[in-house]
DNA sequence: TTGTACGCGTTATCAA
DNA sequence: TTGATAACGCGTACAA
């Protein structure tokens, strides 16, 4: 019988299961039994087997192992944005779990662009990941992509923005009824004059958060009054121009309370109330949203929301986990609870 | 001609190079070259491929393509910590190189545990990544493992946390020279009695940063004082303990300055001294080190050194791709400029 | 318990 | 310009 001819050059000299196999003069296929911990193979030459990989440096090829198998155990993670604290750890929830399985991660950042994140999807389906987890770029309004991933076979899990009436499994924050409680916090204080800061509406967040103070004044009989409700965006430039306006616009009667959109939107809004003069908490109380690592820092601590981004990410990866070992595995939108973080700026000691 | 016997399920139906083929009778080595865009192919296959490829919604399947080439275009990335921001922002750096390349992400953390990271290594060696970029976890002390897999062929290049004396890439800011600038800062405020809360001396960092301290009091003729260089290690606990047993133990005489190893450590000194009666700066003078997001937050705001995060993930990312393109590219350790920022805690106005 | 043949989806090679 | 064939390294199915 004659060996295999290694005429052709490899590039780097990796060692192969048919290397070990020849090394004991034994086939590939009981090499392979071996290393996949199957049953029927003879105590001594399993041993043997196990001794000759070590000893010859052999790493198996995933690749090759995938190619055949049709499993890559690799999750694709698409991440719209790392500069804030709370993707980072998103992922870090994400990484505990996988981390106990044999799955790998393959990262894609979309930078909130919406080609990036096609882009990304074409490329994890080239990899043939086996699942997805996505939270959606903002710019984002076709869902179809979505559904061509899905069916192909491919599972996905939304995290923290999910693309809804879609069929897919999402982990995210209740926003509307988180909203609701924080401005419920605000009327305990017995403010009446309630002003929202709130981000865009065309993005669910800005929608959602918006709909629960709506629902906090209602139920509090309190009367709505649109022009407490001002766009001011996700950021500090966009809270100070928004407080800037609420203060000067209803010069008759200033806002006893806010609630923005988000700790940065906040930021802005607070400066704002000082540079016009007034102070915080005791003429004008305000909340954020999102615990941001300066919320504790400020010249009034500020109080906020935790929205638990390591636990959306353990529960979005333990989702898509049990998605993909079994078929039959409902489709489900988890709701990570919130935890108030309550401090100085809502009025509170 | 029959048709190829598709008696096997397959899992989902995926579109191959094969089935484009077959549509228009042409062969999977025709679909296969216009897709890597080889020259030699008529103009009308061409246009006929690209065509009924889109059509069909095929995938090139990755794993295939690497397991012939032998190349996986994936370059894996460990990462020792994710909680703080330094670590994203490398990322980001390495994403928004690798983004303009073929070049994909694995994505590991290590969770500074040398088990971990070595486990990790064995991953990204069995996924067949074209090269690694890491970080060492802290505790890391044998060098062994990173030969075997230059050894293999496989290119590593270290960020943030070098081996060195290794002959592999490495890009970094230089520890010493900082510190012994940021020394200098405070020996040119007129301060003489400078302390310096010291990491562990296990780790580079702390070595280097009370090497560059070192320096700097000897260029400029100030006796050097034992007592002055407490380990701190790299916690606000620590500066704090660090800073008390500094204000308490030398009764004669406090610093007037203190170069902490971080701004975590500077950050629990702070509240020390202000425990202790003292002001900052007018009483003791404090420096830290990483720009930490609360730095500019605290009561007096911290002097500290911007460590240029996303510009270290991307020369880092750079010198990788450069290293897998070119197997005479030299190796090199990469300085990155620090940036001092500078505010009230070093006694600057 | 072990081995043989074959295929996973793609590219390299050589021939047409 | 195109196609047939043989890998790439491994697992599945079946035979020994």
């Amino acid at each position: 019988m004659k060996k295999h001819n290694r005429s052709r050059p490899r590039k780097p000299n990796r060692i192969t299961a048919e290397d070990v196999a020849r090394e004991i003069g034994v086939s590939v296929m009981t090499v392979s039994r071996v290393l996949n911990k199957k049953a029927n193979v003879a105590e001594g030459t399993r041993e043997k087997v196990l001794h000759t990989a070590m000893r010859l440096g052999y790493v198996p090829n995933r690749i090759a192992q995938s190619l055949v198998t049709r499993k890559s155990f690799t999750i694709g993670v698409i991440v719209p944005e790392i500069s804030h604290s709370f993707f980072p750890d998103v992922i870090r929830g994400i990484e505990e779990v996988v981390y106990t399985t044999r799955y790998n991660l393959l990262f894609i950042h979309s930078a909130e662009d919406q080609k990036r994140e096609e882009a990304a999807i074409q490329t994890l389906e080239e990899n043939q990941v086996d699942g997805i987890l996505i939270s959606m770029a903002q710019t984002v309004k076709k869902y179809t992509i979505y559904r061509r991933v899905v069916e192909s076979g491919k599972h996905i899990v939304f995290y923290d923005r999910c693309a809804r009436r879609l069929g897919m499994s999402c982990v995210s924050i209740d926003d509307i009824e988180t909203a609701r409680q924080l401005t419920g916090h605000l009327i305990q204080h017995g403010y009446k004059e309630i002003a929202h800061l709130s981000g865009s509406l065309k993005v669910s967040i800005g929608r959602d958060r918006l709909k629960g103070y709506q629902k906090a004044l209602i139920e509090h009989n309190i009367a709505m009054n649109d022009e407490l409700i001002v766009e001011s965006g996700f950021h500090e430039m966009g809270g100070y121009n928004a407080m800037k306006v609420l203060l000067e616009s209803s010069k008759k009667k200033i806002p006893r309370a806010v609630l923005a959109v988000n700790d940065p939107a906040a930021f802005g809004a607070m400066q704002a109330i000082l540079d016009m003069g007034y102070r915080i908490p005791e003429d004008i109380a305000i909340v954020g949203f999102s615990n941001d690592v300066r919320s504790a820092f400020a010249p009034t601590p500020l109080t906020t929301v935790n929205q638990q981004p390591y636990d959306i990410g353990r529960k979005a990866a333990q989702k898509l986990l049990r998605h993909i070992d079994n078929p039959d595995e409902p489709v489900e939108h988890i709701i990570v609870n919130t935890e108030h973080i309550i401090r100085r700026s809502c009025g509170c000691p």
